[in-house]
DNA sequence: ATGAAAGCGCTAACAT
DNA sequence: ATGTTAGCGCTTTCAT
């Protein structure tokens, strides 16, 4: 049998009342002697308040939900551990859920948080979400938007966190130029993805910059991952397309083509030079170390739970947006000039 | 407001135990016209029950508590999501808690856990655990330890899952041996941890059989990380010890080693082969790609959610262990007979 | 400085 | 086939 404060109270000949304000340190009322004998006693017992008795009451889980596709994505452990270390210090717990990139998994999700009565939600969305704005219910607990930034009209929606994906991808092809590269193959994720768009904006506007004609056929669209990296690669090579460098949409990707390009009896980086996206854990593994735009991951996570605990101080912050900024990561993929 | 069962019960003209039952398919004694009355009721009004209310009378959360040293650690993405897969089929939640190897921060979260009276505990234990046996206290919580065998004294301990570390070693220097292999380091992770031990005496064990002598110069210890492969390896070949192969303690060591190696002007696998353990998610990525001792992860986290689920079922199953096969994943990093 | 009483939203005997 | 009642373990207002 598990000891609760009923039992503390008889034994200390007090009321529950009393042994409540001690346990939440509404002390100042209590008398020095009883508040001492209510402390020991909790030791002596071993006692732990339940705090599905306490939620019940004051409506507070102290539970924060993440959602994301999936953790074995190198993308979101770090994420999720800026998440769970910002939480974890104001007294949080994570509850995390995998989708898959599942709008029903999502949605499902959404549901289940909402009856265990998590006091927020920090969501890493689906990027097929924008096919199905404001389908999803309000239940009354805030959600907080991170790395991807899609376009739902609900307003439980109280913030989203993420990085300056034009300005990475910007910045990574104006040092490819600086660093002499003339002819640089952008190999896109899925241009569906907002992120996607993003880049290549950045990649048409670092191009620009230095009159740089734009070619579409310099754009090739895929998937986010190392297949598609290897695919795209080898496709460009065997149909004779002219290029010194390839500017990636992010790390798997990138990985994938400096494979295949070995295999192709091409060096990188005295050949082709590649840079990646995102500075994954993998990225100065592998050979050579890949040049690379940071994504700030562990941070979105942290600022991410941050933004939400301000909400949850009842600071009722009108949409909120924050744009984390990127880093180029410079390491040895790169073609020096 | 948020909607009740009191209100439901309201519209529907019946009391909360008529809708209680609808809602937890009781329905055998309820008319077909109550329950459908009830039920539409429940999707106009998009009722949830609140699973809060519920646990504290039926004194179940469906949550599952998952305590893991760190998710940024490749290992564990997998693990945790086998876990969060069985466990969410069978409808329960994951809280996911991140420790850092620090035993306060696992005391704390066992604590936590059970104040939110979570049904059951999945635990990767920090391996300087054995340091303090029996010093926890039990919560009543049945915990289920994966991937480190940890003598821990107390009852609250209900099941294990790990790995064959044992033969996963020996075989993976069987094969090293068979391959013509003669002269093979074991540069190996700290030689308290259990998995070490057993590692290096799956080493030992396959060179016994085939008539090699051991030779205690032939063991590094030191860290399961990059940088240890990294100083351990060129420490070998500075210091001119002759060997043909590497087998290391995790997968980490060996990347670290493969580089230091090529840097040194080695190749891997002409000159020197190598050999790791527990098929991280990199190991495939680098190059050449890592032979390597697969540890079936994912399955880990399933299986040892399956044996909670269990006892749970009241099963009262007496402390089990479930010892899961490791596989020699053979890639590129081993030169062939 | 302390306690009585009500209630959070639900489930579960036990009636009827 | 449905309702009454009690209670899960806590917090909180309002008294005293």
């Amino acid at each position: 049998m598990k000891i609760t404060i009923k039992d503390i109270a008889r034994l200390a000949g007090v009321s529950t009342t009393t042994v409540s304000k001690v346990i939440n340190n509404k002390d100042e009322s209590i008398s020095q002697a009883t508040r001492e004998r209510i402390t020991s006693l909790m030791k002596e017992y071993n006692y732990t308040p339940s705090t599905v008795a306490r939620s019940l009451v004051t409506k507070k889980t102290n539970t924060i939900g993440l959602i994301i596709p999936d953790i074995r994505n190198p993308f979101f452990p770090e994420l999720a551990r800026g998440v769970e270390d910002r939480a974890n210090s104001a007294g949080y717990n994570i509850i995390f859920c995998n989708t898959d990139n599942k709008i029903d998994k999502e949605d499902e999700y959404l549901r289940i948080l909402a009856e265990k009565m998590v006091d927020g939600i920090i969501m890493a969305p689906s990027s097929k979400r924008e096919d199905r704005l404001d389908k999803t219910k309000n239940y009354f607990v805030p959600v907080i938007l991170v790395d991807r930034d899609i376009d739902i009209e609900t307003d439980y929606v109280k913030g989203r966190v993420f990085t300056d994906n034009f300005k990475g991808a910007h910045d990574a092809v104006k040092y490819m130029i600086n660093q002499g590269l003339r002819r640089i193959l952008f190999i896109s994720g899925p241009l569906t993805s907002k992120a996607s768009i993003e880049r290549l904006e950045g990649y048409k506007s670092a191009l620009k910059e230095s009159n740089i004609e734009y070619e579409a056929g310099c754009v090739l669209e895929g998937e986010f991952n190392e297949t598609w990296g290897r695919e795209a690669a080898i496709a460009a090579v065997d149909n004779k397309i002219e290029f010194d460098g390839i500017f990636c949409g992010n790390d798997l990707i990138a990985i994938g083509a400096v494979k295949s390009l070995k295999e192709k009896g091409l060096s990188v980086p005295k050949d082709i030079s590649v840079v990646g996206f995102d500075d994954i854990y993998v990225s100065r593994l592998i050979e050579p170390e890949l040049t690379t735009v940071r994504q700030p991951k562990y941070e979105m996570g942290f600022e991410a739970v941050e933004m939400l605990l301000k909400i949850l101080e009842g600071k009722r912050v009108s949409e909120t947006r924050l744009v984390l900024q990127p880093e180029l990561i410079i390491r040895d993929s790169v073609r020096q000039a």
